[in-house]
DNA sequence: TTAGAATTTGCATATAATTGCAATTGCAGA
DNA sequence: TCTGCAATTGCAATTATATGCAAATTCTAA
């Protein structure tokens, strides 16, 4: 049977208290004063665990490591490729498409962190003002 | 300004061929033997651009390494934490959400291959005949 | 063509994440 | 409380991915 140990505890705490998405290094300095014994796999694997459980949530959002958040309320996230900005999106947009998909497919959807990648509209803008750069060999 | 190199070329080539999902050391493998001097950085770097040029797309279906394809066809998945089944959704059930979101958030949305995560029906059933069980401690 | 600048590649190395295994810890039952 | 089994942890080793840099390649324009 699968139990909730010091390390998973304190990992979970940590997220669950900061309310900030955190890198697994970022846990690990969080909790290591805590519990000195900590290790990095440790680490990765109560990360896993409890990612499993559903009690937390894992994004990559494309820079650098994946991050990971309690949940709590559940929500969602833009990612915008221009300036890396990260924007919340409530689950109440989000649940109707979840249902829709769920039925259609008779499939029970548990992902609850969704990222969403583009361009904010800044970026496009900024974009727009640029002539389109493909690589030559590609060009029609 | 990028350049569509024989590396490039050979890579996305595999993939377009291919017409399916492949790790970084599978393309590796696949391209290899036409030209030997070829190096995983390079597949690595490689895969990376051609994400960025949105000619092939990415996605971690949570077993194991990430998992690479052209971009032809846009679709999506719904992938079974049960059995690890993949199931293909079509864009067309997803159009919709898309425009919603990016108009509700004035935000582009450039993610062309969506994952979402939960249970077969067959696996949903099978669950249901098992009693929960959560980590003791985590009980209310 | 050919030279020069800019980009990409290979290689070596660094970092991130995973895994086998023995030691430790947590839990259930006596 | 104590005992014994099973799950978890730390550690070392492995694998996956990223990066610095010099050499090679590609492109441009003379
Ligand atoms: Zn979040
Ligand atoms: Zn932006
Ligand atoms: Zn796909
Ligand atoms: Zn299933």
């Amino acid at each position: 049977m699968s139990r909730m140990t010091t390390a998973r505890a304190l990992i979970y705490e940590t997220l669950e208290t900061t309310q900030e998405h955190m890198t697994a290094y970022q846990v690990f300095d969080a909790v290591k004063p805590r519990l000195p014994s900590l290790n990095m796999s440790t680490v990765y694997r109560s990360l896993e665990y409890l990612t499993h459980e559903g009690l937390i949530s894992v994004a990559d959002v494309g820079e650098g490591m994946p991050i990971y958040e309690a949940v709590s309320n559940t929500h969602h996230h833009l990612v915008c490729e221009g300036c890396k900005k990260i924007l919340i999106v409530e689950h109440e947009q989000v649940k109707g498409f979840f249902e829709k998909i769920s039925q259609e497919y008779d499939f029970t959807i548990h992902t609850n962190h969704l990222i969403l990648f583009g361009l904010c509209e800044k970026c496009r803008r900024a974009k727009e003002n640029q002539s389109e750069e493909l690589p030559k060999s590609l060009h029609p």
